[in-house]
DNA sequence: ATATAAACGAGACGGTACGTCCCGTCTTCCC
DNA sequence: GGGAAGACGGGACGTACCGTCTCGTTTATAT
């Protein structure tokens, strides 16, 4: 999840390994307290009971600190398997639904997205650490029901792989729609609908 | 578009209603110069050519300065009237895309979304001045798809309210996430394969 | 005293008056409390009851500050006039005495000799603020003492200047040492024995 | 010179000796490109090819390591013999004008001098390793002029010390205000008028 | 020769102050 | 009373060093 790979150096003291864990927490924790734009490194270093030098020393500015917090948090979604798509896609969006409830990743997820429409940096980070690895979602959903025989196994790989982007394009943005701009809950009424709709235009 | 409601004073010197235009135009002037981050109400009084006592006289704060100033940019969505719903559709979704492609408008617009998180009477301004406003075309669409015969007369009008949330959400969101986190161009040959399944998936 | 000499602009607020007098006294009072190199300028800003802001628009740096606050002490200095050369220099030897045995002048002046001696902006308002207005003593006592009739008439002009400010090298050099280095009281004992060598080597 | 005595240990690695000679020389250099306030500890080190910690297991901080670093400087002041008790006063005092001209004899003693306003160990190691060694040279001058017939051997011990301190404070403190408050070389024509006077008010 | 123990280089650590930038408010004079 | 100008108190920034610490390595002596 965390970018930063520094060749083990041979001398000097090396870096605490509890600080980093630390230094994460404390940034979701000001998150939900203070949002983005209060939150301030110099909090998040007291919060994690770190020198402000220590935080500067492994990450280059609240952006990135806020990508790496917010990862995690989306590492724990799941693909369950609740014996058909459409169920297995209600409970995947569920969850990505109840994750976006948490005002740490919403805030902060919705931040760097905004600060990265001026930062080709910041936004390979968020896709690299937040994104693509969600990508696994789909894959497993589509070959869980290729084997079931609910979908017909891909004929023409590049048209598969857009269609995994077109899929996670829609299903992302569509929630976050919902639950950050329309402000609505995405409850198991709306994934109902909305996971219909989705489905039949697959599938027909 | 602007929510400050100011009685006519009858004495003393009017507000200068050019002022108004100049920061509006300076704010998004600065909003591409700068990113939302960079941009300083200093600065833009500055570009505005104006004090900053009178920016704050009239706006709370960068948050409603950017509101207004990106409002602005959305009013100038239509629907075209291509011949048939899919056409249609494409139509607005590609304008959609095409103000999404400016700086000004992405940046500026995740960034309020982004506050939104944390602000209730922000995410309330930015539905009322920059999202409800665009419902419209969801109505005009459905409207004249009746009226063609592409779609049945709604029976329930209160499912019908809901469809047309659930659709705006979906569209709404599945640009937004193509070209700000995927980062990849909305173009026509994606509008094409992403109004094939939503209109599948309504007409079904 | 203040060499910051600024146009009176014609717009925008004016600077306050009071601060530049609160920040000063609370720099002497910094000095006396922490001495030159614990002294803070944030913290010189908070006992002013100023922004530190404020202090920088007004003082480039600490060095700067300290002479303007220490150029002050000097300015009390003054010419006894006790019936004859050697008990006048006794007398103004003594206040100058005093006020290096108060301890913001000490370390104030002599931190700041100790910066100017790599910076010669910093070594001419050193001479400017403090140095050189207290000559004015030198030569009035030399004028008294030959309306007294115990000096005769200078001939040579330049002679006469460089006579004055060999005897200010001399008269500060030494009390400043033994105050210092030496760190002896310079009372009234050592000052006659002082004077008596310098009076001694000056009419003979 | 240098105080730290430590007791010759039985057993381990013993310190480097070539260590104590590169950090202060470093130490010098890094004064005079720096001067004392830029000047910090772990620049020395790197300059010296040391640890930061070899550094501090030798010298409690800055002012400890600058005092020892330049009472070297002092050390190679001698009595010159130039036959008469004028030459050599003017000659020693030449000697010492040579080496207060160099930068970093000027501003690390200031500096450290400055320091021990509010330091008294400071101030009694600076006596110990820089003032007090030097008084040899008015010793060796009286001496030696007494022997010469120039001077009355003293009649009152006590009043003799008295008088090697006076010599003392008004040779160095005329010296150093010359030099570096006036800001004037302390050129053989000025040391020849300050001689003269010196010499007159004490042999009268 | 080998174990012991201190010195050493490297560099991360908690911490303090820096000087700058911008905030949002205020005070002044001008129109 | 509106507006331009700019000073004000305040807060966070990111940097530079501080003096301490924790590593792994080197180097003398004591066994």
């Amino acid at each position: 999840m965390q970018s930063r790979t520094r060749a083990p150096r041979a001398t000097g003291r090396p870096r605490s390994a509890a600080a980093d864990a630390a230094i994460l927490a404390a940034t979701r924790e000001a998150l939900v307290e203070l949002g983005w734009s209060k939150l301030t490194l110099g909090d998040v270093a007291t919060r994690a009971g770190v020198a402000k030098t220590t935080l500067y020393r492994r990450w280059a500015g609240k952006n990135e600190l806020v990508v790496d917090a917010v990862a995690e948090l989306f590492d724990e979604l799941r693909l369950p398997d609740r014996g058909s798509l459409a169920a297995d896609i209600e409970g995947v969006v569920l969850q990505f639904a109840a994750i976006l409830a948490r005002p740490e990743a919403a805030c902060g997820l919705m931040a760097v997205v905004a600060e990265s429409t001026r930062d080709d940096a910041l936004r390979a980070r968020i896709r690299t650490s937040v994104v693509e690895p969600q990508k696994r979602l789909v894959l497993q959903g589509r070959e869980r029901a290729q084997q079931r025989g609910e979908l017909p196994p891909e004929s023409d790989p590049a048209e598969a792989a857009r269609t995994v982007d077109l899929i996670f394009d829609v299903v992302a943005g569509a929630v976050v729609h919902r639950t950050l701009v329309s402000a609505e809950a995405a409850d198991e009424e709306w994934v109902r609908g909305f996971t219909r709709i989705l489905l039949v235009g697959l599938t027909s």
